[in-house]
DNA sequence: CCTATGCATCAACAAATATTGTTGGAGGTC
DNA sequence: GACCTCCAACAATATTTGTTGATGCATAGG
């Protein structure tokens, strides 16, 4: 699942996009916790369930959260990799990160 | 200029989302070779002067960029503050990180 | 002054995203 | 099998975001 057509600007946009809303985060702080199925979430931050299934699939593509299915229950996790690379990302960006073929000064 | 309550979450999803955008992205990363010109910046990325001027703001309220007048020129340059509290905020929201004493938001 | 340049801002439109209610399938329980 | 729970997917709507072109304001130079 681990797709390679992304370019590092693309990825970055996702992994920032999804990290870029209230609900998202909520389900991220929840799920620090630990695993949670989704009525959990549901139950616990008191939002329809189609929403939580919404915003859950935007973390999921993004591999920011892995789901786990057991029974009826669906259970999803935090994936440590996706923070890892959110990391790398912000410091690609810094200003004195020099990385590829930079010159100076205006 | 609005600053006042601004809870942990809230400033997660105004600088990710600065974070999630194309054309910001191309911004940063002209800036990152140094302090630019809003003139250098559209000719460079070939984009409406409007259109630059709109994100440069969103960059702007995130902290991301500052802004320099001089003359008729704007300059902008990155902020490194704004990156090292991404890094702080991504920290923040990884699976193992147990935060200090409280739990969270404001 | 008068005009040109560099930039911000606004209004209007276009496009992308989020929310809600609904539907249906997969999995339990009896 | 009949029936219930959990959840993803769909469709319709509402909301947010980005783009474009016009306008305004400040500065510099003639």
């Amino acid at each position: 699942m681990t797709v390679a057509t992304h370019s590092r600007t693309d990825r970055a946009i996702e992994l920032f996009h999804a990290l870029s809303d209230e609900t998202r985060l909520e389900i991220i702080e929840l799920l620090r916790k630990g695993e949670r199925c989704v009525c959990e979430l549901t139950d616990t931050l008191d939002a329809a369930q189609s929403r939580l299934s919404f915003h859950l699939r935007v973390l999921k593509d993004a591999g920011i959260v892995r789901d786990r299915k057991d029974g009826r229950w669906v259970y999803y996790e935090l994936d440590p990799e996706a923070f890892e690379e959110a990391e790398t990302l912000v410091s690609g960006l810094k200003p004195h990160a020099l990385s590829r073929s930079e010159s100076c000064c205006a």
